[in-house]
DNA sequence: GCGGGGCGCATTGTATACAATCCAGGCGTC
DNA sequence: GACGCCTGGATTGTATACAATGCGCCCCGC
């Protein structure tokens, strides 16, 4: 009936979810908050079911924790807990990227890699509405390289990781837009891209694992870069959810 | 009140889960097949409720799968993906390990790992009767070098990926304990377990991660070998989620 | 005989009532 | 004055009733 394509499936089970994800990222709740259902509920205009249900899925996507006593509470992470999450992440895609090296059958399953690298490469220098493209070019990349990685479980494993806001490949490439660091970040990306295809190209599993996890730390270093100007620092997804040690700038 | 430690918290949820996943386990329901609800409620003497959470819980374990149209089926596995789950999970220790190297404070904090060498070093040559302890100092190694990695992150990682049944460090330790394979694979991955703790002590990274990587090999190896038998095969954890694309004994 | 449409059943999604549990505050006693 | 018990409220866990939706079967028409 409803194949329009805007919403697949207007359950409220999925609508709660959703909205209460947005709620959790955006900062309406404070970390450490527990969450009372009935309150929700209230605040969602649906049942207890579906906020239950909704509260036990984002409780296993990590941004939530389960309290022994029954209930939920806002997780609270720290600096270090996106900074293992990053470099899991580039473990995860070196193994991806060895793994397409791997198993690679024919060269033609490289052209949607190729052209993103030619697409992104089109967007030097980087200006400010470039971005939202670029972002969209990137995530594609990356996608890309888990489809071609021909595994399910990896892929699995990969999604279990990046539910966490700021895990994702696009979550940290806010820098300030006012230097010209974009421009070289996307540079150094773009050549990690390329030499990431050519890796794979001539099956050398090895160079394409080391590149690939090489290239996460483009977001770690981001992420330092970022953590010097509180501005800057709550467009990372998740903002709220990270306790600070001290007060950004002060490092 | 229910202090006793036997069972923290008998509510409905948990044994549904508990019971439900034993079962899909032990081959009550055929791969692929779908659950109606209402069947579960009659054979497991619990509401709906429950019943749904587990289900839910199950499909995010990756046992079951959630169909588009609502429900959920049990999920057929293949090898490859058993291969891959084992290689993966090499990816992630390899990463605890190389963790642990770089994060190690004390060397006192080695001594638990240590001890874990000793113990099965005193099992040797491996009998039936020392199989079952040494799944548990195999067990208790494993955890203790996820602990020593120090990030939840990864840990979460590594859990996320185990709760597919036969992705657990113990879950292919099952060889033919009529040769003298299991006393072979129990010197080698002893080798590994010490090489591991000793790659840590003097914080080579590198070297542990490798060593890590390695010793997940020996999974694989046994998952070869089970494979030619199905008696064998059907002791695995979860083995009758997996879909044989020939009988077992025709490789 | 075959295809399409409609009706009925089975199954899932949602709401709500009820039960159990936990927590906090206050009162009584030692 | 302090400790402990008890009671009341709030909150979560469970059961079940009701609504909606999808699915298959059967009948009718061509």
């Amino acid at each position: 009936m409803d194949q329009s394509g805007a919403s697949p499936h207007t359950s409220q089970t999925e609508r709660v979810i959703l909205t209460l994800r947005e709620m959790l990222l955006r900062g309406d709740f404070a970390a450490g908050e527990r969450l009372a259902e009935l309150t929700l509920v209230r605040r969602l205009t649906a049942s207890r079911t579906p906020v239950r249900l909704a509260l036990d899925r984002l409780a296993r996507e990590g941004v939530l924790e389960a309290l022994p006593s029954g209930g939920f509470r806002v997780r609270a992470f720290a600096i270090a807990d996106i900074r293992d999450a990053i470099e899991i992440r580039g473990v995860l895609e070196g193994t991806a990227a060895r793994f397409a090296a791997e198993r690679l059958s024919e060269p033609d399953e490289l052209l949607r890699m190729r052209l993103c690298c030619r697409d992104s490469e089109q967007l030097l220098p980087m200006t400010l509405e470039n971005f939202v493209r670029y972002v969209e070019i990137n995530d594609a990349f990356h996608a890309e390289l888990w489809r071609l990685a021909k595994s399910a479980m990896l892929t699995r494993a990969i999604e279990g990781l990046i539910t966490l806001p700021f895990a994702a490949p696009g979550a940290l490439v806010f820098v300030n837009p006012e230097t010209d660091e974009p421009t070289q970040l996307a540079i150094l990306a773009l050549e990690h891209h390329r030499g990431i295809v050519d890796a794979i190209a001539n099956r050398e599993g090895t160079r394409a694992e080391a590149l690939a996890r090489e290239h996460a730390r483009i977001a770690r270093r981001n992420l330092n870069s970022v953590l010097t100007d509180r501005e800057l620092f709550n467009r990372i997804p998740g903002a709220s959810l990270v306790r600070l040690p001290v007060p950004i700038g002060a490092l």
